[in-house]
DNA sequence: ATGAAAGCGCTAACAT
DNA sequence: ATGTTAGCGCTTTCAT
């Protein structure tokens, strides 16, 4: 029976402190009202010791479990090609750390892990949860926001009402790209989407509807996010339009495959055909040839943002059960505010050779 | 005071069931020696009462947690502009969740987090530790093994003794990658290293010395696995020895780089020179023009070994506090045991264009 | 085979 | 301001 190194409890802080255990959980927990000289020698104690509290002792008198869990509910597909997710892990760790609640990472592969989620994140063992979750259809963030667990969703869910959420503006983010294009004279702009299941995309598509609302239809075609898909999209696109002088692809991946189709096809970028992407995904965008303007979003921002709105309000006490009342600022507006039950965040269009 | 939903404990389902909080306990953790009407009787109470069990109770007299931390220890670069750090998590999630484990995420950001992430995980929170870390000099592994956890380094350390590891054959890769080139007949092959305090780099720079021993020192520059790394060595090279006439680097960001130098000097692909990258890091490799051959590693079945080679030992009880004896294979051998202390993936020679 | 009871280490009333 | 005390929900001897 080996005698895991015995951690020193607060009992034998106490001890060596001469002070009572409930002293010392003032102390360690910074509670005021600890005269100076006993915390001093307290801190001590602890130090001399080595002494850390047991969280599991903590959590279940306070029921509350200083630890959220993140959700991602699509390992399949773009979440693995691409650093995004990375990068949203990273702003929400930063976060969550400062305020020393830790992580605990779910990621689903499928229908069958609903359940397992929906029951882990019901069973209490967390504090909140924040959810990415790429398809309309997906039945997990209902499955969540029914747990009745404070819940942040990382990009607008298909659904609006009580929900709080950090999307980058998808929207504002196209009209920059389609902005720039026309602006370079660009007569004929095309618009690569990706699935149209996914609100991303189809915000994408309204921003760029929105600058060119009298658009030949012909000028958009189905992309799906993939390269393979760009490319499928190009190709019908160059058929049905062979005048195209622009593209605005609905990310940068399939903005790839659309540079490739081009070059096939004899078309010189930008100077026949301009061509900007979305998410300035690196090192694609960089990488590509030519190198791919693009919108960008400050993912890790994002992260940190989820983390920070979901923390907000975990300071009342232990899982309220109740989400917040909506509260939502003008939607879409580009200004940030921590107090909103949704954040959207600003986009930046990066020049590089590509149009 | 929020009542939050007032979980069921054991003693609801004990009394709903008619029986001893123990007996539920028993059926609840699948003890045997509870006859099986009254089991019946218990999971019933269980399911109609929704009951979940509180891990933070259970934790407190098991002193164990099911659950294990994943400590990333380089946000800043690879790991944020690369999948491959997504796909290892995958992996081992897949594992950790088939057997019930939580996943705690541990991002460090530099110097200063190695002291928190060192305090948590001595602290006797998780029940072991899953370590990336990809420079020789990092002192963050040598505290974690110091911790008495037990650990699975992803990669292999860049020190030797009682450590346990599962890494991919960096060294045969990195063979199979020149042997090709130099079937293809180029006699002048070059290699474009990567960060050398890295083992994953050296050992890539062996597996060339080992196809190439007599190899033209020129032949050999320094990379650090990013594009502008490989382009800056590409340069290099043509200065050095404009008659090379393939390329073997390091990785396949750096030959990102190489290609687009080769391309900028008017060279073509594979005609002139074959390059061959290592990672078949996706969308790159297929993205790149021309589409790169590369070395190919299961990089979420490495997340899977680890995860089992670090849960193997759990079931025996609570923190060892020692890391198990050291038992290794014969070391970059392709076989791959769990019993062994490390684990050496074999990779594969993907064929594409460029090589 | 089942139950009774003793804690695991901590926090939070309550008492002083 | 500090100490005393009563659990939090669970597992685990130890009786029966």
């Amino acid at each position: 029976m080996p005698q895991a190194a015995a951690r020193p409890t607060l009992e034998a802080v106490a001890e060596r402190a001469g002070v009572s255990r409930a002293t010392v959980s003032r102390v360690v927990n910074g509670d005021a009202g600890v005269r100076e000289a006993l915390a001093v020698k307290v801190r001590r104690a602890v130090r001399e010791l080595g002494y850390v509290p047991n969280r599991a002792a903590r959590s279940l008198v306070t029921r509350r479990h200083d630890a959220v869990a993140v959700v991602i509910a699509e390992p399949e597909t773009r979440v693995f090609a691409d650093p995004f997710f990375a990068r949203q892990l990273r702003g929400i760790s930063k976060e969550l750390t400062a305020r020393d609640v830790q992580l605990v990472l779910l990621l689903t592969e499928g229908r069958d892990d609903h359940e397992r989620v929906g029951r882990y994140l019901a069973g209490g063992h967390v504090d909140g949860a924040l959810v990415f979750s790429l398809h309309l259809d997906d039945p997990l963030p209902g499955i969540i926001h029914g747990a009745g667990l404070p819940t942040v969703f990382g990009g607008r869910p298909g659904w609006t009402g009580g929900v709080r959420y950090v999307d980058c503006d998808n929207r504002g983010g196209a009209r920059q790209a389609v902005r720039h294009l026309t602006a370079l004279g660009r007569t004929r702009v095309a618009h690569i989407t990706g699935p149209l299941d996914q609100t991303s995309a189809v915000d994408r598509l309204d921003g760029y509807r929105d600058v060119v609302p009298e658009g030949d239809p012909r000028l958009v075609a189905d992309g799906d996010f993939t390269p393979a898909g760009g490319e499928r999209a190009m190709r019908a696109l160059l058929d049905r339009c062979p005048d195209v002088d622009a593209v605005f692809a609905a990310n940068d991946l399939s903005a790839a495959g659309a540079l490739r189709v081009l070059r096939e096809s004899g078309r010189r970028v930008p100077q026949d055909v301009a061509v900007v992407g979305f998410d300035d995904m690196l090192p694609l965008a960089e990488q590509a040839d030519p190198p791919l303007t693009t919108v960008r979003q400050d993912i890790e921002e994002m992260g940190r943002l989820m983390a920070a709105m979901l923390l907000r309000d975990q300071a009342q006490g232990p899982g309220q059960g109740q989400p917040q009342p909506d509260a939502p600022d003008a939607g879409g507006g580009e200004a940030a505010s921590e107090e909103a039950a949704h954040v959207v965040l600003p986009t930046e269009l990066v020049r590089r050779e590509s149009a």
